[in-house]
DNA sequence: AAGAAGATCAAT
DNA sequence: TTGATCTTCTTG
C-alpha cells in the first residue's frame, strides 16, 4: 500500500484510517491485564495527527510479581498508576535522551495493573514527517524502537498522563492485521531485572521490529 | 550533595 | 563495543 497522507476513508461517526477497519479501541479494552493488552495490541493501528502505523512489537510490564515495571523501583510510577484511568500514556526520558511511551492498563475486577511498553510500528501514514523528526529516510529507521517511535510521532513529556482512549489528537484502531498476524512471545529487552517473563509481543517476520524474535540475550 | 542505574540509539 | 546525556531515586 502506498501512502503519501493520513487518508481519512470510510464515513459515519467513527472515521477510519489508513489501515484500519472498525472504531477506535475504547477505554475497556486498556480494563484487563496488562499482559493480554499487549499480545493484543500488536496489529492494531496506532495514529497521532497525521501520523499512523502498525503496533509490531510490544512489552508487558506488571504491578505485581515483575521487579522491571517502574511501579517496583519508582514511588512517582506508583502515583501515577493511582492518580489515571486506564489508557492514560505513561511517557518518560531515559537515557538523558529518548522518550518511551507506555500504555496505562488497570483491571477494574482483579485490580491488575500494569503497562504496555510500544516498542515498534510499521509506519503506514505520515511517513515523510517521520523523516523530519528522525532525521532519517529508510522506513525501517523510523519506529523500530521504543525511543525511535515517539521521536517519529512526536510524543515527548507533555504528553505524559494525556488518555490513549481515542480522541481527536491520537488512539489505536482495530485493523484487518490484528487477525492476520501471527503474534509470538519473547523475553524483555533492555532489563536487568525479571528477565524469566516471556512479555514482550511481536509481529512474525515483520522487518520493522526493534530486536528479532530469539535474538534478546 | 553526590553517585548510580537506567524499558536507547547511532557511530565505530 | 562505546559514548552521549539527564532524570529519578538513594545514601550520607
Amino acid at each position: 500500500m502506498k501512502t503519501g497522507g493520513p487518508n481519512r476513508v470510510g464515513s459515519g461517526a467513527q472515521p477510519c484510517w489508513v489501515g484500519a477497519s472498525g472504531p477506535p479501541l475504547g477505554r475497556d479494552f486498556f480494563e484487563r491485564e496488562a499482559v493480554a493488552c499487549a499480545r493484543e495490541l500488536v496489529g492494531a493501528v496506532f495514529r497521532r495527527g497525521d501520523c499512523a502505523g502498525i503496533v509490531v512489537e510490544t512489552e508487558a510490564y506488571s504491578e505485581h510479581g515483575d521487579e522491571a515495571c517502574h511501579t517496583f523501583f519508582r514511588p512517582s510510577a506508583r502515583r501515577f498508576v493511582e492518580e489515571h484511568d486506564a489508557g492514560a500514556a505513561y511517557v518518560y526520558f531515559n537515557y538523558g535522551m529518548y522518550w518511551l511511551t507506555n500504555v496505562l492498563i488497570k483491571n477494574p475486577r482483579t485490580g491488575e495493573r500494569g503497562f504496555v511498553l510500544l516498542r515498534a510500528l510499521e509506519p503506514v501514514a505520515g511517513l515523510d514527517l517521520m523523516r523530519r523528526r528522525r532525521g532519517r529516510e529508510n522506513p525501517r529507521d523510523l519506529c523500530s524502537g521504543p525511543g525511535k517511535l515517539s521521536m517519529a510521532f512526536g510524543l515527548d513529556g507533555a504528553d505524559h498522563g494525556k488518555s490513549f482512549v481515542a480522541s481527536a489528537e491520537h488512539g489505536f484502531f482495530p485493523s484487518p492485521e490484528t487477525s492476520r498476524l501471527e503474534v509470538v512471545a519473547d523475553r524483555r529487552v533492555g532489563i536487568s531485572r525479571s528477565r524469566n517473563h516471556a512479555w514482550r509481543f511481536l509481529a512474525a517476520g515483520n522487518p520493522h521490529v526493534s530486536v528479532k524474535f530469539g535474538r534478546v540475550k
